[in-house]
DNA sequence: TTGACATAATACCAATTGGTTGCATTTAAT
DNA sequence: ATTAAATGCAACCAATTGGTATTATGTCAA
């Protein structure tokens, strides 16, 4: 079980995310899966930008598009954003010791100062 | 406690992480502190290059740099991940829910062929 | 003080990015 | 059968990106 992610999706996902109006139309998926046309109501960039958006989204497996008609309705995949917790999640280690170190410090600075 | 971190420190953050190489330098650097030129050790690229990277993941807020005598010593600055990891946390409740999804899939699946 | 070392800063380049417009295609509705 | 709606697609553009090479600056050591 657990299936690490490869290189290529991490870096898929990571590169989705760096733009924050790729973040946002992932934001507003999380309220309710859209059309293209339906997501774009949101911004005030055209349609085709919108569309190349999502595009790089379906790369980074952080959706999913399924047609319908002549809609094509998008849906979020929150499972794709398991690759960049993993990576993240590598640094947790070092996060939980410095919010020691800086605990530590304003134990410090308390006793020093009140004790 | 727990200040929210603000849109620009997400972008930044975000940002940084979208290029491989920024963040094979914050592994490297999450093992020690290093030099620019310690860093650029671990690259085929220049130190220049190297330089260019580590601006960015300071801006982002991903690491620290501190000058000594003639050198720059680049640290790890785990903090600056807590507002990715913010915004990936809002999305746990969906992954969560789709993990169930997953499960109860699997479940029906067995059930139904060797139950 | 001279030379070597570590870095800074600038100009430059090709490729990528985020956006646009215009036109073609497919599907729904009258 | 027409028309309107939703999307696909290609060409184009300015700005940004990731890299280079070159030159300048500050610092350590002999």
């Amino acid at each position: 079980m657990m299936t690490p992610s490869t290189v290529e999706e991490t870096q898929g996902a990571f590169r989705a995310l760096a733009d924050p109006t790729r973040r946002a139309i992932l934001m507003h998926l999380s309220a309710r899966d859209m059309t293209i046309g339906e997501v774009t109501e949101h911004f005030s960039i055209t349609r085709a930008a919108v569309k190349k958006h999502l595009t790089i989204l379906e790369e980074g497996q952080l959706i999913s598009v399924q047609a319908s008609g002549r809609e094509r309705i998008n849906r979020l995949e929150p499972l794709g954003l398991k690759s960049v917790s993993d990576w993240i999640n590598h640094f947790n280690q070092f996060w939980d010791e410095r919010l020691l170190d800086l605990q530590r410090a304003v134990e410090n600075h308390e006793r020093t100062n009140n004790g």
